[in-house]
DNA sequence: TACCAGTGATGCCCAGGGAGTATCAATATC
DNA sequence: GATATTGATACTCCCTGGGCATCACTGGTA
């Protein structure tokens, strides 16, 4: 059965059909196309009869376009050259030297890890533009899984199925206070310390399982939780505190940049852990753009 | 010999990855396409091979596009949707749809037969875009020699080879005049009444052989031609003999259109003639839009 | 756990058609 | 009018796209 799908024509066609019209001359079409001239006649044919138009009014001592071969010229030159550079463009892509990589974050990486690490992978892979959003981690899993993304930055809570990650960072919390909080004084706290001071938390749905754990480590310390306000992003939070309104938790290594008026302070006893890790589909093989974002990430890995 | 000249890939190869691309799934995109899919299986690894990379990856349970394989499909969806336009296009140009022709005329053609022929002509055909520009006779003969328009009105001397025409217009000679000078109140002139009268006329090199016809007839009334100014186009003439600046010779249809303060009178006597024709380029066939726009001006034909 | 359904890839063959060579008809040029 | 040069045509060869049959692999299921 012959194909039912038929072109009108090929690429071929248009390519050979262009020198022609270059040249207006088959001989010299044909040779710079490094085919014999008899072929060219009949390609030519075959694209007009394909069109239902004559391109070119030979006679046998010259050639010229006609309207339709005008017209014809005009719309094709941009697209062939436009494709000429397609193969190029689309090997850069696969090897990574240009592109584009979707990164999620939370609010805890980027003030952590996450600006070390896109500085030393910008200054490898100058030709990938980023794109980055700062997102909450069940958002994120959602986003990797539906291929919205290429990695993210995230909490886990229990692995997975289908996306792999490498731990960065694992650290005990400690509390953000406020300046002007009672126990600024204290180098060292204990929840207990802080069973009357309102917390400022993200919302659960944005983490159910951390969220559970800071439940659980106050319950651990025997105090029942002030939730003042649950917001996001992480920035807001800190903003709060910053005003007053109370207090959050806080690895030490996001204690370095932190705003006038808020103070960290570490935790004795009970306290929630974070751990933030990069994660990204399982694939073989990686994109080498995502590789070489994930091996910068790397370079950070927790001990 | 093989042929030298190798193109990475044809549109067919576009056409098939598209449709991949679309269905991730190669059964149905071979169906779509009305190929077998093993077919379809080979021209995509052929394109892969083409472009040197790998475009899909593919488990025996699923097929999803890499970043290049994404890049590839963003670059060819706008060419391949414009490609599909293209057949229609070329041949409502072949038939005289649509397209553009280029017309040069005279002012005495604008200010006689021309606005008629348009006006008939574009109610026919309303796809074509009129490029119109006033220019002197031997411009317009050389811009159709070398094909920068597609038809002129003009006044010829001889026969061009290569040029075809049809006469519109010959009529003998009158003047215009300012409405203030002396011989207004006469009815019928004499070239040798106006010996004293300065003439405006065009540039000789605007049409050298209509030129020397005014002077032969200034010769043939024995008079001494006094000219004033040689001006161009010849609107600028007809404001000058408004201005009072002096006479400038004028068919008799043009005189049914003139500004204030210029009168026509008639010639007894020698006077020049002047021929209005539309010539085109001679070619087999003459394109659509063109034999059109050309019956329109035949229908304003001289007896 | 073994089977089954469904995926894309591979092997093999056929034929359509693209390209080659030889040649023709037509037309400028001398 | 002889000649050279143009694009078109006739014929052949063989490359390659497409067909069918089948394979290897995977995931769901009884």
């Amino acid at each position: 059965m012959p194909r039912e799908y038929q072109y009108p024509f090929e690429l071929r066609h248009l390519v050979y059909f262009r020198e022609v019209a270059r040249r207006l001359h088959f001989r010299k079409a044909a040779e710079a196309l490094a085919i014999a001239q008899p072929a060219l006649s009949r390609q030519i044919a075959q694209l007009e009869a394909a069109l239902g138009a004559r391109l070119l009014n030979r006679s046998s001592r010259r050639v010229e376009l006609t309207p339709a071969g005008a017209a014809l010229v005009e719309r094709i030159e941009p697209m062939l050259s436009a494709l000429m550079r397609v193969p190029a463009d689309v090997r850069a892509v696969a090897e990574g030297r240009v592109g584009r990589l979707r990164v999620a974050f939370t609010g805890l990486a980027m003030a952590t890890v996450l600006p070390d690490i896109l500085r030393g992978f910008h200054r490898g892979f100058p030709g990938i533009r980023l794109e980055l959003n700062e997102s909450p981690t069940t958002q994120q899993l959602a986003a990797l899984h539906a291929g919205e993304i290429d990695c993210g930055f995230f909490h886990p809570d229990a692995p997975s199925p289908g996306i792999d990650t490498t731990l960065l960072l694992r650290e005990r919390n400690g509390v953000l206070l406020p300046a002007d909080h009672p126990l600024r004084s204290r180098d060292s706290l204990r929840l207990r310390d802080l069973a009357a001071t309102p917390f400022v938390l993200f919302p659960r749905t944005h983490n159910p399982g951390f969220y559970d754990r800071i439940l659980g480590a106050f319950a651990a310390a025997g105090v029942a939780p002030q939730i003042a306000e649950e917001v996001w992003p992480r920035s807001n939070g800190v903003g709060l505190v910053r005003a007053g309104i109370g207090a959050t938790f806080a690895c030490p290594s996001e204690a370095r940049h932190l705003p006038e008026k808020v103070v960290f302070r570490r935790l004795a006893g009970p306290a929630p852990e974070s751990r933030l890790v990069v994660g990204w589909r399982s694939a073989q093989p990686v994109p080498p753009a995502l590789a070489a974002l994930l091996e910068a990430a790397a370079a950070h890995a927790a001990p």
